[in-house]
DNA sequence: AGCCGATGTTCAGCAGGCTGACCATTACGG
DNA sequence: CCGTAATGGTCAGCCTGCTGAACATCGGCT
């Protein structure tokens, strides 16, 4: 019976994908309140070490760069962050954080909160983070290697 | 330093949602000769063992009945599915495999092709099925139990 | 019978992914 | 030194996901 609702049947990538969306929601709804989603927070912590341009950001995340253009412009309408053409190569964008960045930064990143989802939710927490960094290590490099 | 670009360092949660994404940036690769993508794929699949409602869809994929719509909007703009109107209920929408629909599922499924992305990507793949059920479990019941 | 809440679908709008195309700037080779 | 390739960003458009709101139908209860 193909339509089973029980998840240990799934296929694995539909196990995958179900995952994360629900991760990301749980994590969603706490960043809420800065103002912030999944993806920006993690750009804010890239930039929290200092300013990094947008291609940069983008080979980080693994990401196309028209995506990080677009998070981006959302970090900036917020005022998490801001953007200015590089004075050394007017190509770039140079991303930085600013001051409200850092404190929601800072608040929202309190107590290791992100891991805290998990609480309960999976048994052994270093094994499944062992694997997904060999699915994330193999694919990206299938992914990006040759162009 | 906070950029690392070392997977093994990254939030768990990070590492998820870009498992998932490249999981699926394969994956759909694949099924594009088809029409079809990773979402469409799972629900022809359901649909292949008889008719079923949106809602009943949108259940089974643990999504909102408006993302299920649309998607299936797409399925039947494609031709892998035919929607009409409940006659016992009229608020319901049968969702009916067509044979076009059939034959690509049976195409783009044939040989395990969807656990295949996964060959040299990871140790243990029971393993990591095993974790990823415990928390589809656990974070599912957490959204949508109370209400 | 009639009202009212529950149910199933859809519309509108936002966000993060992707592709393809275009533009400005920089780097390189003849 | 100039033409061409490579690089960095953006725009347009599509898809899946979400929320909030509207709508029609159904069910139950008085």
């Amino acid at each position: 019976m193909p339509s089973a609702p029980d998840p240990a049947q799934w296929a694995t990538g539909r196990l995958l994908s179900t995952a994360a969306r629900l991760v990301e929601h749980a994590w969603d709804a706490h960043l809420d309140q800065w103002g912030l989603n999944h993806s920006g927070f993690v750009v804010l912590w890239m930039v929290s070490s200092g300013p990094r341009s947008q291609h940069e950001l983008a080979q980080a995340m693994q990401v196309e760069d028209q995506t990080m253009s677009r998070v981006l412009e959302r970090l900036e309408r917020h005022g998490h962050v801001s953007r200015e053409r590089s004075t050394t190569d007017r190509r770039r964008v140079e991303v930085t954080l600013s001051d409200t960045g850092r404190a929601a930064l800072a608040e929202a990143g309190a107590d290791d909160a992100s891991e805290r989802v998990f609480d309960g939710a999976v048994g052994d927490l270093p094994a499944l983070r062992e694997q997904l960094s060999q699915v994330v290590a193999a694919l990206s490099a299938r992914r990006w290697s040759a162009e």
